[in-house]
DNA sequence: AGGTTGGCTAGTGGAAACCATAGCCAGGAC
DNA sequence: GTCCTGGCTATGGTTTCCACTAGCCAACCT
């Protein structure tokens, strides 16, 4: 798995392997290559995360958003505007008989697709050992739900099965084709 | 899926449905119930998720974690000696030949099961659209990794089919005994 | 003994996150 | 009209995060 030639540090046990490009990993500090932090720029906040999560739960009137996930007004609607710019939520009107017309939040594709973060935390969450709390479970059979890291050929995937690369590499660097690795 | 007699608002489309005592949504805004703030309260910091990223990638030495990170070396070492005390890192001694003892950070296991939430928020920065960056592959066959949300038996479950409880809750309230739901 | 290096620690400051309280505004209820 | 209510907005404060700069200390080297 070690590229020749490749880094100082020897792999171990228990690590993402860095292939191509990557693998002089001292070259990329630069920002912007980061997913991850693409990612935690948009749910990084605490706020952001539990505000999701109640929309998840069926929040989605402002009043109900803030009171159950105990932020103030102001954080919540300063989060919540946030999350309608990012593409997370959309606001929606909405009427009850008798009442003026009102905006809801409801979750985009891109909000639901947080689905599998918000399991992978719970699941993580649930290893710290803290009594008690809510867990997700598959409503079909009742058992807990928890997260599978796969590829896209559908094998799990441990994490010492694991290499990562830049996606300008293309597929220069895989396994299939090791004479292509620079 | 409604449960009977249960919550003001109707079930929609796509969200998980709040079964048991957790039906009633409103009475449970204490904290110390939700995995996901337990989650973050270890990793809720961009700090965090980038240093235990970077040990991912095989960083082990201080000044090497505090550089691929780019936070200044304040930062990290403040946020490494927490890591440690939160159990998601051990310092480890070595001793490069003619060099003193030194320790470096590794992971634990607690650490290892972060995992599936890394590769999860990968998996959505992804969707974020923005150019390049690193991706994570199955070393095996190359192709690109990300989570699958499952229930314990092995079933994959869209969120429409997921359900929350409260694991106080037991399993009385679960769709095979819908009879003792209170 | 003095210099160098790796691994921190300390001080300062700005920005962001969060809380608390108070105020505003549109429109149905009266 | 005036009141009330839901949905914010504004102000002010504390805390946390993070950057920058500087300093410290224990070896190892000379």
């Amino acid at each position: 798995m070690t590229q020749p030639g490749g880094p100082t540090r020897p792999d171990t046990d228990a690590v993402i392997a860095l292939t191509g490009r990557f693998a002089d990993r001292d070259a990329w500090q630069a920002e912007g290559w980061c997913r991850i932090e693409h990612a935690l720029e948009l749910i990084g906040t605490r706020s952001a995360m539990i505000l999701m999560r109640e929309v998840y739960y069926g929040g989605r009137r402002f009043d109900e958003l803030a009171r159950r996930t105990g932020l103030t007004e102001a954080v919540a609607a300063k989060r919540l505007k946030q999350l309608v710019v990012d593409g997370l939520l959309q606001r929606q009107p909405y009427q009850e008989p008798g009442k003026r017309t009102r905006y809801e939040y409801v979750s985009t594709e891109l909000g639901r697709d947080l689905f599998p973060v918000l399991v992978a935390l719970m699941q993580w969450g649930d290893r710290l050992g803290r009594e008690g709390g809510v867990e997700l479970v598959h409503a079909g059979c009742g058992s807990p739900l928890g997260v599978v890291v796969e590829c896209a050929n559908g094998h799990e995937v441990a994490l010492p099965d694991t290499a990562a690369r830049l996606v300008t590499d293309g597929n220069d660097t895989d396994p299939h084709n090791p004479q292509s690795d620079g």
